[in-house]
DNA sequence: CCTCCGGATTGAAAGGTTTCACAAATCTGG
DNA sequence: CCAGATTTGTGAAACCTTTCAATCCGGAGG
């Protein structure tokens, strides 16, 4: 006489039962899993069968616990709505695949809480490797988590250190192309729309940008700094305003925006202005996300290789493992990509 | 004489080491964990500062395996370049962060094969609960997920049973909403850009177009058909210079575009033949991303509650725990934001 | 017929935590 | 000063898997 299990739910079937419904021992259940080859065709089989029939669902905690090696990757990304960033991280899903690997991906929304929390939270999962695009790089708590042994590989920023591996950009000799492009477009006075003060990124682009104007001959003042909280479609607007608010004599005939959000609000304002693009203003952005292309005047822009990013940088993580590794900055060199927004 | 610990890692330090250091049993230091208000204070800071000493960190596989609660969710996105996704997700994170638990990102990138992939190790990882916009909402996988004991919660997706709870906009209204617009602003040759054939969604915003149409007293041949492979901005293009290339006798002086996307595509078109926005050609979109109002004429369009449906998602999700819990399907409504698209 | 060999299978230990019944210590108030 | 209640702390079992040394078995070689 057997007991009734239609109402309660009748616990998942672990290994044990499996075992015992095939009529084998527990180990050749983990063969079967782990190591199939060494386990006679006949025998799988009716493990197998037992697996299916118990809808067996293997329990990756216990899994994790006695094997130690997790096999999942986090990416932990500074912004999600940001396409940039969910572009690195496709990059890092194709590197994921072929190592078979999970990637997580955690949004901070530039929160260093929510960040903190995730990176709590990882380290307790024991994940194989955290990726991250963090805050502050030289936060202290990124260092701490690698020296207690969860690999760490910095995104798009670049530590002061060399506590970890990272990948970047170079940031420098995008400005330079970019504003070196313009001034080949014949302009001299220049428009800067950036916050460069707080954000790293933004100076460093700021600095290819004077690079390029001393390599023509032209001193500092012919840039014009516009100075933005933030880098959003907002801020590009404002910064149109302030733009067309100059007197004609001292007003840039271009601009180089510190990314493409800012210059499509800039974009938007000169439209509603009624000024030309390019003619009244030529406008080179920062990025090429997909809507630089598409929008009413196609933009220039500084494309990094996203993609590529995201690839490399969890291919550092997964070497970080192997026997003799040294930390190692990757840089990538930007391009320009011309399009309607400069071209008279 | 101790073992030289120079060279080696020490080996993290579990809770037994802790215990040890202290000099306290395991429990205690689990008590410090888990119910801190039942451990005096006194041995309360002597554990912590072991904790701290010892670079301690908890396993959360072990925590798990014996708890056997997780504490993390999941969403595994259709796709995650699309704002709409990492918005939804924005959401989610709401809810999330205010019930103390993780949110994991998956991105199956409209793979089936991918998001199978997601699916199986989130089921292994006894994940808490599965958010996911499946690429297929009926599927079988996900009943099966369900049936084992995983709560699956379906977004803004309608699958066809009652398997699930599920969160979605009603489409079908939204289409009604943005094609009544257009006819009070005079149109009554409205083009449909979409493919609406192949997915549900733009299926219901087509007949939600067509029942304006009748409520108005106009008949289906009111809807002029673009028919498009996807929903990006070259779709959108490629629709725009079919519409442009239609004599003027038949060519409509509107079009309902099945998401900003397209409309955008279709805008860029517009922009390049020198068609008027909106004296030539009227545009809804739908989805009203961040882009639809930083268009240079931005962009009329149908608006969801994106962050409202991912919190709410993960409000039920959560419930499902809950004692008498029947399956819910909350339908959202959406609602037309009207810019300079359409009105003349 | 015996030994030895190799492949297939087994059994038990181990991994780090949570939980719970229980013991010890401290407090309450009569 | 004591019985009983309350607050702290303890110890061992349990969670489910992986791993590895040991055993089993059938057949090849002598």
């Amino acid at each position: 006489m057997t007991v009734q299990e239609s109402g309660a739910e009748p616990r998942a079937a672990g290994m044990k039962d499996v075992a015992a419904a095939a009529g084998v021992s527990l180990g050749t259940v983990s063969n079967v899993l782990n190591r199939p080859d060494r386990v006679s065709p006949a025998t799988r089989a009716k493990v197998e069968t037992a697996m299916a029939e118990l809808r067996f669902v293997r329990n990756e905690s216990a899994r994790q616990l006695r094997a130690g090696r997790s096999r999942v990757l986090a990416y932990v990304m500074l912004d999600g709505s940001n396409p940039f960033f969910t572009d690195v991280a496709a990059g890092m899903e194709d590197a994921a695949d072929a190592g078979d690997l999970s990637l997580f991906l955690c949004n901070s929304a530039h929160q260093s809480a929510r960040e903190e929390a995730y990176l709590g939270r990882l380290e307790q999962q024991r994940v194989q490797g955290i990726l991250i695009t963090p805050v502050d790089p030289d936060a202290p708590l990124l260092g701490e988590i690698a020296r207690r042994g969860t690999p760490v590989v910095v995104v798009d920023r670049t530590p002061g250190g060399t506590a970890h591996c990272s990948v970047a950009v170079d940031d420098v000799y995008g400005g330079e192309i970019a504003v070196r492009h313009l001034i080949e477009q014949g302009h001299d006075r220049i428009a800067f729309i950036g916050n460069h003060t707080t954000v790293g990124q933004v100076r460093d682009r700021r600095l290819g940008a004077l690079r390029a104007l001393r390599a023509a001959g032209l001193g500092p003042d012919h840039l014009v700094d516009l100075t933005t909280t933030a880098l959003t479609v907002a801020d590009g607007r404002g910064a149109g305003e302030r733009l067309a608010g100059l007197p004609a004599s001292v007003r840039p005939t271009a601009a180089f925006c510190a990314n493409d959000l800012v210059a499509l609000g800039l974009l938007q304002t000169c439209a509603n202005l009624r000024m030309n693009v390019p003619r009244d203003m030529a406008i080179v952005g920062y990025d090429d996300i997909e809507f630089a292309a598409a929008a009413a005047v196609p933009l220039t822009s500084v494309r990094q290789p996203r993609r590529r990013l995201g690839r490399t940088a969890a291919e550092l993580l997964l070497a970080e493992s192997e026997p003799g590794h040294e930390h190692r900055q990757v840089v990538f060199t930007p391009e320009l990509v011309v399009r309607a927004s400069t071209l008279r």
